[in-house]
DNA sequence: CGATTCGATCAAATCGATTCGACTAAGATA
DNA sequence: TATCTTAGTCGAATCGATTTGATCGAATCG
């Protein structure tokens, strides 16, 4: 096209008020809209509390962004059901979804989407990007055993949407619908068998402080000497209640964490490094081949133990 | 509609797989996607890592959930400057950008987009959402005056994007384009004249630590009594470099924070509280009312000072 | 009983960019 | 010179839901 053309062009675009190719219509007729959601079982604020779901989004973006997608946050709460069915996206990520009787799941997979599911049940068609949440728990966990502790509780996070915290009901392996917390919490149970637990209320600080006050002051079952935190964030406030009550950590409680999140080396925490970064990238990439047509394999990522200064020998 | 032939209509898109209305069609024909789009100066992770963002992003989210509306990820970074412009979205706000001059806004604006912008120069035809950090900063260093400060450095986040960290130039009034950083530092100069400062990597622990260290171990510039940091989380970092360098706060330094995080409270943090989920609230409602065609007011919030235990009298 | 109205049903036009196919013109080759 | 490419233009069909206007039947009212 002529450079005089063009201009022509131009001007009389700006004449005429035109404000540039309607995303609409384009996405209609090629049938892409360049948007990925991405759907969080929490709602925003508790979601973006914890850096490793910061990271994990991070790691999406990077990918999905490299080919000019953008990210559409959706939350499953209330009338955002809506949002779901009538969201125009090309695929979509679920992230710490109870996939196996959710309602939002479903539709998505009724529209065809393409989609993938970090951390969650297998379901026909949904690539998995897993992490061995359950044999790194025990992995943990059997630190913990090594050490001579026998009687250890675990705080879990949240085992179903909208569930209270409370005691861990000894019928968790049925109720659970949250994949991560029941993993997690079977991989305490493969090396302890039973244990009691407390239910966080998320994965925060306060949370966890408000499960371990109720876990070491309680007068209805002992005193636990390890504490199992199924996150960081949860393991600090484990770390706090301790000190409130004057109880040292490690010699007279063990901590132990879950995710290896920067804050946790502060404390020189025991943890399970996870790479929540990497497990965002190979969502989005995930993604961004099956957009293309290819057929991306699942992937799996383990965790790594990193030993620290909150876990030592049973007291005797 | 009689029970009967919808349930013949059901069988019937069964049958076809008929997948559900299309988003792409029904958003072109209403011309309305159901889209709020956030703009993001940072890349992901930077934004998401100041819980002052998350806090923002959590009101809009109220917001605009509560109307059915999904929010839509927007970086100015690199190749998504194609995402600014091919988005579908119904309207956008503007976090932190540097409204006056940026590329990205100017099309969003000449897509006739209703734009909503948190801090940022006022601009034709895009509602403000205000904060008064040249004020508020004023107050925090008028308290810093009021115990006797006159050697005060400031720990500002970065002036323009993509600028790197290092020493504040004298000449920050005409280079900033970044507003809350310029505005902040406005408020300081208004009572204090002239002073030093070093420009941070970014609102986080680590770049409040090298900023700090560079500040207070520097042979080039007399040892301020009091530094005002632009963010908690950088006044954080600042404390940290102090007790690196064996200077007690306030005995020996006093720091001033901004924003007024919860983790601030831990550090008994003197600083500018300000309602950052009202803020996200309003800008969030604002967008709403501009897409029901209603005129909403500009905004403008008030932080409050709130002395901690991290200032004092200056060391005679 | 005829006329009016209300509701329901259906066909057609619309949103605006994209893509396909046809057609024209200019340049290259036999 | 005639034919075949190649490039470039242009009109028309398409994506799929929504909305409008028209048509029809039934029920109400005078």
């Amino acid at each position: 096209m002529s450079e005089a053309t063009k201009e022509r062009v131009r001007a009389a675009a700006e004449q005429l008020g035109y404000a540039g190719p309607d995303p609409r219509a384009a996405s209609l007729r090629r049938g892409r809209s360049g948007i990925v959601g991405v759907l969080l079982e929490d709602r925003l604020a508790d979601a973006f509390r914890d850096p490793i779901n910061i990271a994990m989004l991070d790691g999406i973006a990077e990918e999905t962004g490299a080919v000019g997608a953008g990210l559409l946050l959706l939350t499953e709460s209330g009338t955002e059901l809506a949002n779901v069915t009538a969201a125009p996206m090309d695929a979509a990520i679920l992230i710490a979804c109870s996939t196996r009787l959710d309602e939002s799941v479903a539709r998505l997979r009724q529209r065809g989407l393409p989609l993938v599911a970090i951390e969650a049940d297998d379901i026909d068609g949904v690539l998995a990007i897993g992490l061995d949440n359950r044999e790194a728990t025990a992995r943990g966990a059997q630190h913990l055993r090594e050490l001579g502790h026998s009687r250890v509780a675990v705080v879990a996070l949240p085992i179903e949407t909208g569930g209270a915290s409370g005691p861990l009901p000894r019928d968790w392996d049925e109720r659970a619908t949250s994949f991560t917390a029941l993993e997690r919490l079977r991989g305490a149970r493969d090396v302890f068998g039973s244990f009691d637990g407390w239910i966080a209320d998320g994965s925060t600080i306060e949370a966890g402080y408000e499960a371990a006050m109720a876990l070491l002051s309680s007068e209805r079952i002992p005193r636990p000497t390890a504490i199992i935190a199924q996150s960081d964030l949860v393991a600090i406030g484990v770390i706090r209640a301790a000190r409130q009550l004057r109880l040292s950590v490690p010699e007279d409680l063990s901590v132990l964490g879950f995710d290896g999140i920067d804050i946790a080396e502060e404390y020189e925490l025991t943890t399970l490094v996870q790479p929540a970064q990497l497990k965002g990238r190979a969502a989005g990439r995930a993604v961004v081949e099956l957009l293309a047509g290819g057929f991306p394999e699942p992937v799996g990522f383990t965790c790594e133990l990193r030993i620290g200064a909150t876990t030592g020998p049973a007291p005797s």
